[in-house]
DNA sequence: GGGGACGGCTGGAACGCTCCAAAATAGCAT
DNA sequence: ATGCTATTTTGGAGCGTTCCAGCCGTCCCC
């Protein structure tokens, strides 16, 4: 037996039914102006012979398709995954399919993602992390079709993400009413777009406001690896530094420097209180219980995916449209005030 | 401005390049019998006109895709999530591409999205979750298209997976080992599926061949849902029954379990060893800590696509073939012997 | 100089569908 | 019956490719 049997085609149903292929094109359209007699042949040819319409004729003939590329740096990120569910989700339910690009932050997969998602024709594309070559990104996919991006930034395409710089806010603010003076912005390199910047400008924002030193921590390691000494040196540089709190631009960071403190022997929140930012399963967990800043995934997910769908049906035109989503604060175990 | 400007097609290169369509078809195909000189000029015309061949076109013609189907019970999962992208990375890096279907163990998202995929002509149909509805599965799939079950099973196409039941052996023998005697098979209610089977099984043998009395809990919680006052009702019955070890058929099951020993005051590994099954990102944190069974995800997922690929190329006929990798133990903090 | 052989290129026929214009049929009042 | 309209049905062109058979020149050898 041969792998995969020859697919029934139109011209098979219409044999079949009696008919002519345009009778069954019309059928299987749902279009108007067939008699129910008819239909009901063609219903039972169709089902007789376990026809189904192929896609790809279809869509080379409508000149239109219905997939959605989605570029996602890190599928295996808990946060992107289920970024990506959602998305998936909702393209189905409105008709679409999407079809996911892990670009592993690496440039050259990136660009031959892109390329092969314009080869497929894909009716538009959602950037689910920064691109890594965003002049590149932008060669490929613009005037070819419409991109959203979810949770980052780019000006020539429409953007969908939380309020960071608001998120930031509540979350120093939070810090700064427990009664925390040295108060550090860690930023963590897997957010290192325009995200970060809002976050850490929503942090200074507050610092300022409040007439505190900011204190800026760039954690340098190489992407997808995570080096305890150096995150531990840099976690006893923080605390050296008399910082009683920190607000990490995301909960993986958060994490790491929950798992560091408690190798070093200091007390989370006593010692230190940690903020994180996302509200990741992982973050929720009784023994992590750390403090973030709620993403709405599903209310972002949904937009982006409601954006992309007007603007390849033509019902939103003009220049890039900006949709932000209010964020809230989740107050957990890792934040207290600090030992007096 | 329109979003999408007309792509150019094959005839428009040859007209810029004042070749026929065939030629440019040659070229683009790398088929040989193309002079050198004629070669670079289509080749300048499709770099001036920024052509991209259109792949539903060829798929058409060819009568064959390079759509690998996937159908995953739930992304978000970071189990599935990471399982996910080493099919998507296994499948680019063969010229493949894969579209997943998430189907949230809903028979009807499951049906729908794999009448999808057979409209797209999905070369193949990877299942990474157990299907819902089996014999539905089957019908819409057999015969159209080969399947490989990863990490799960079915009897009509090729099995990869891990070799669940040495792997519970090992982790009941490791808790025989370390002195207990009443140790607890719990079943998690995500793997409902001959995965659990073989798990239990795998208990079950080593418990009987200790002479050991085996102990199976069922946990009946509606499945993506989690019922905080049932858990610990049953935990507490776990450990009214004088069980001092439990081996859980996955990771979240596991900490799950961990959380709810927490609650209520039970210490682990002191008054209670955990075992999991997986070992997901988030039983590796220094919080969680969790004795588990690993699951060379990489490979697993390295070999589906392998033997997808082989059958989809011909390379692979005749009956359905098993494959099953060896899985290892992971000591860590969440197991220690009993107390006196 | 005639006849292959061969490299390079080309036109045409699919592939399975949509959609339009036109044909066929039915319905109905005169 | 007859004409006229409304409803159904149909053939054909086209979507952008691939791939095959065949065409055209050149070159070489006898």
């Amino acid at each position: 037996m041969t792998a995969s049997a020859k697919h029934a085609t139109i011209f098979d149903v219409a044999r079949e039914a009696g008919v002519s292929k345009s009778t069954v094109s019309n059928v299987i359209r749902g279009a108007s102006g067939v008699a129910p007699a008819t239909r009901v042949r063609v219903l039972e040819a169709i089902e007789q012979l376990g026809y189904r319409p192929n896609v790809l004729a279809r869509q080379l003939v409508q000149q239109r398709t219905t997939t959605l590329g989605v570029v996602v740096g890190d599928l295996g990120n808990p946060f992107y995954a289920e970024m990506a569910k959602q998305i998936e989700r909702a393209a189905v339910s409105r008709g679409y399919r999407a079809m996911f690009c892990n670009t592993q932050g690496d440039e050259e997969a990136e660009s031959l993602g892109l390329e092969s998602l314009m080869q497929y024709r894909a009716a538009g594309v959602l950037f689910l992390s920064h691109p890594t070559d965003l002049g590149r990104a932008r060669s490929i996919v613009e005037g070819r079709a419409p991109a959203v991006f979810l949770t980052c930034f780019a000006d020539w395409g429409d953007v969908v993400a939380g309020d960071d710089e608001a998120g930031a806010e509540l979350a120093t603010q939070h810090l700064v009413e427990l009664g925390h003076r040295r108060i550090a912005y860690f930023a963590d390199p897997i957010v290192e777009d325009a995200a970060d910047r809002e976050r850490q400008a929503g942090y200074t924002r507050v610092m300022q406001r409040t007439q505190l030193e900011a204190t800026v921590f760039h954690w340098d390691r190489p992407p997808g690896e995570l080096d305890r000494d150096a995150r531990d040196k840099q976690l006893d540089g923080i605390l050296r530094n008399h910082i009683t709190a920190v607000f990490s631009s995301n909960d993986y960071g958060a994490i790491e420097l929950l798992e560091g403190a408690d190798r070093l022997g200091v007390k989370v929140p006593q010692d230190l209180s940690i903020v994180g930012f996302d509200d990741v399963v992982m973050a929720g967990l009784a023994r992590i219980n750390l403090t973030t800043i709620r993403q709405p995934q599903t209310e972002l997910a949904g937009m982006a995916v409601e954006m992309m769908a007007a603007r390849v049906e033509g019902k939103l035109e003009g220049p890039p449209q900006r949709r932000t989503l209010k964020l809230d604060l989740v107050v957990r175990g890792s934040t207290a005030p600090p030992a007096a």
